[in-house]
DNA sequence: CGCGACGTTGATTTGCCTCAACGATTGTGG
DNA sequence: CCACAATCGTTGAGGCAAATCAACGTCGCG
């Protein structure tokens, strides 16, 4: 249950919730492990689901006209991810998730999620929590590589999440900054 | 209380309320007239509110250490603006609210919304799937950033926004699309 | 009217990309 | 357990999209 733990942390940062509601909710998380470079959902996929990371790293990555990736995620444990875009509107998802370390997950489907919101309301607030703290920092995003230099960005989001240097390759961080793997490397050099 | 009226079908277009709901939550928004330039809120302020537009348009922009501005919101009719960093965090704005045309807005303050979640449960659910939208929105504004040259990315502005082209003045629109309105000069000549 | 805001155009510069080659490391099948 | 391939990161040379710098015309408004 130490899987759970961690979830349940994560939910209490942003709301108050009883045992009761914790234990209606935690059937509804489906515990899943995943290898490296194994993908959770593929583009075109109808990716109904969020991902609560326990253990390991994933990314999120769109593929353009040319047949070139572009990360738009990266999450680390205790973060949530998967393709908002497919799930909010139930298209065919724009984006794949792929695990870059063998990876434990805790994964939820919309269609549990609004049973959820029905048995235990509080949840509808932590949700509507977790989507504006990533609207915000969507936006910060934005700001940054709208304002900063590519060296700035980087430093930017390794001052934020260190262990991100140290475990995500290069070629994966490059692309979630919007630059060239050689580019990045440039970059590092300098530093 | 035709103002109120496109708040009424906004919110109903994301939620089942009834009026009497309705007529709850109605009079914590408060009614505002800006005039073309004005400042709604100034970086620096502490933006506990958010904003509805009734008619008009108004912008979000932040400033660089150089003193540059950069457009990160622009809200026509129908939409919603706001510094969220602060109405999130509670910490100083980051970006200023100012108004491209004369308009009329609806504005609702943190502390009123957080009575309305407790008056009118149904308004959690309806800012969930507000920021949902605004996060997937924000998503696809950087993944088109880092996957599109400007002149795409440009034209895909004023597919989604024709009225945008017509009404907000160049100098904005480049700003919210990451490059200088001589380069937006020279897009737009080439169309 | 006169000033400031806005948009346009030209000349030049530059940050980052593209293309290419090449080690180092990791993973895999025989 | 080794051999080989694939992945990852580095470095160099050259090119390009967009920035910068500068000048100027137009419009709206106090």
């Amino acid at each position: 249950m130490n899987e759970h733990k961690l979830l349940i942390d994560n939910i209490r940062e942003k709301v108050n919730i009883s045992e009761e509601d914790i234990a209606k909710l935690i059937p509804y998380f489906k515990l899943k492990y995943i290898k490296k470079k194994k993908d959770l959902n593929r583009i075109g996929d109808n990716c109904n689901e969020l991902t609560f990371v326990v253990e390991g790293a994933l990314r999120s990555y769109s593929i353009d006209d040319k047949g070139n990736e572009h990360v738009s995620q990266i999450a680390l444990e205790e973060y949530w991810i998967g393709d908002v875009f497919s799930f909010v509107t139930g298209k065919p998802s724009l984006f794949a998730v792929e695990a870059i370390e063998d990876s434990k997950l805790l994964v939820i489907s919309a269609y549990d999620l609004d049973r959820i919101y029905l048995e235990v309301p509080i949840m509808e607030r932590f949700f509507r929590k977790l989507f504006e703290n990533a609207y915000v920092a969507a936006t910060m995003r934005i700001n940054s590589s709208n304002s900063d230099q590519a060296d700035l960005r980087y430093k930017t989001l390794i001052k934020t999440f260190p262990s991100i240097a140290e475990r995500i390759p290069l070629i994966h961080i490059a692309s979630y900054l919007g630059i060239t793997p050689e580019s990045l490397s440039r970059i590092r050099k300098n530093i």
